[in-house]
RNA sequence: GGAAGAGUGGCAGAGCUGGUUGAAUGCACCGGUCUUGAAAACCGGCGUGCGUUAACGCGUACCGGGGGUUCGAAUCCCUCCUCUUCCGCCA
């Protein structure tokens, strides 16, 4: 969420920069609205502290007027209080009202997008920040998709899946699991090396922590949520991470804070349908190792390129022919300043599937979690957040295995060989 | 799940027979004096949000969360959450 201060002071390149996602100027008035709310809650709240004032001053006189004995006075001085006590109440509740009007205004403003941002619409917009190096692969036409490798080598049973809970949920087993459970390992591993803090997050949390992250109000319908306890399943490891300093202030020399850490994520996924729900592609219920950093406002950006220099890193140690798309406008998430996605080649499929998204979201979390840092000088500012994939496994276990098929079996790849224990599925 | 107790500032820990208590005291931390330097000692500072102000400052709210009683609540009442101990149950 945007600060007010902000909007009063950059409403100009606010604007130009909810033009380039696609807002309609006659959306803009909002930030009107909520400068005209803002300026009535603090009107309010002047007159509501001088009454509290006065109601303060005068319970104090009362105080000394028993002691002393003069209970005529003090009581004249108790329907005087009584009477300001209904004006505060009143005064209060219309701050009440006005706060929250202000609250549902300002969750409707979606993150200002960074110079950098391509224009756009949609997804075809999006810029190839560094496109493929050398040619697509080409496995001939004997190659077949992974979830047909996933059945002719007993990887995945996604039919067993449904049995058990539904489409979306597919069994891993024998050489597939350990595949993965092998990833997961290497992922984990080249978080921790590159200065990541290994987690192990609780994967359900309470509405305060999808609040912070913006899960809620924004994206309720896609989280699964458990109503007897009021808890939500999480998406994604960012929600129990970021959250682990909401509301805190950060000693500048405790910062970055960086962690890492590997989760199941549960998603809804209401209104996905086609090609890209077949097979691994898109799942309700998949892994992820993720990385999220908390840091001073002049790094963020830098960060942001060391973190997307850490996902290259990992594709390249896999081998996988990948791409990094620079999200324009248009298909920018809500939250996010500026994100890169990495897409994989799967070669069967011929089709680019993205396994990871790094993303710089300023303040705009922060804001809404209150974590904020302290510099030298004693001065408090919001940090600014940042996560990325590092990585999404399904997808990464789709190309692998499409792109590694051979006569012989499918190759597993040199730097997981010592997590998976075997060289070759088949 | 049942019973009892407890949740106060970065930490420890008073206050809890309602009335200058945003809150004693100690530790930690920051600045200063002293010292060749350090330590010790001494002096001073040391929470957060909001409002207001050019600024110093002033006002207001906050003692786990929410609500209530009262002229006035950290202090009384209700409720929720969390923690500790005991019992029960169970990976």
């Amino acid at each position: 969420m945007l600060q007010v201060q902000f909007i009063r002071e950059e409403k100009e390149r606010i604007i130009k920069g909810l033009a380039k996602r696609g807002w309609e100027a006659s959306k803009m008035n909002i930030l009107d609205e909520i400068i005209s709310l803002d300026d009535k809650r603090k009107s309010l709240q002047t007159q509501n502290d001088q009454f509290l004032s006065q109601i303060n001053a005068k319970s104090k006189e009362i105080g000394e007027l028993f002691k002393s004995g003069n209970a005529e006075k003090a009581n004249e001085f108790k329907g005087e209080v009584s009477a300001l006590k209904i004006k505060t109440g009143d005064l209060e509740a219309e701050m009440k009202k006005v706060q929250e009007m202000l609250n549902e205004s300002l969750y409707q403003v979606p993150n200002v997008p960074n110079e950098l941002v391509p224009n756009g619409q949609t997804d075809e917009d999006n810029e190839v920040f560094k496109a493929l190096e050398g040619a697509l692969p080409d496995l001939g036409t004997d190659a077949i998709p992974h979830w047909e490798l996933a059945q002719k080598y007993s990887l995945i049973d996604f039919a067993l899946g449904v049995k058990i809970t539904g489409a979306g949920f597919p069994v891993y087993m024998g050489k597939g699991a350990k595949l993965q459970r092998a990833l997961v390992q290497f992922f984990l591993n080249e978080a921790s090396d590159a200065g990541y803090l290994e987690l192990n997050p609780p994967f359900v949390v309470n509405e305060a922590s999808a609040r912070g992250t913006g899960n809620l109000p924004d994206k309720e319908g896609q989280m699964y949520h458990c109503t007897t306890d009021n808890f939500y399943l999480i998406p994604t490891a960012e929600v129990p991470v970021t959250n682990m300093h909401r509301a805190e202030i950060i000693a500048q020399a405790d910062l970055p804070k960086k962690y890492t850490a590997f989760s199941p994520c549960f998603r809804r996924e209401a209104g996905s349908y086609g090609a890209d729900v077949k097979g691994l592609n898109r799942l309700h219920q998949f892994e992820k190792v993720e990385i999220v950093q908390m840091v001073h406002p002049d790094k963020s950006y830098e960060v942001l390129d060391q973190m997307l220099a850490h996902v290259e890193g990992l594709l390249k140690k896999l081998e996988l022919p990948y791409r990094i798309l620079r999200l324009c406008g248009g298909d920018l998430s809500f939250a996010s300043a500026l994100t890169y996605d990495f897409e994989v080649y799967s070669a069967a499929q011929k089709r680019w599937l993205e396994v990871s998204s790094v993303s710089n979201f300023e303040t705009f979390q922060s804001n809404r979690m209150k974590m904020r840092f302290k510099d030298t000088e004693g001065k408090k500012s919001l940090v600014h957040t940042l996560n990325g994939s590092a990585l999404a496994l399904p997808r990464i276990m789709a190309s692998l295995i499409e792109n590694n098929q051979t006569s012989d079996g499918i190759v597993i790849p040199e730097v997981i060989r010592k997590y998976t224990g075997f060289d070759i599925i088949n």
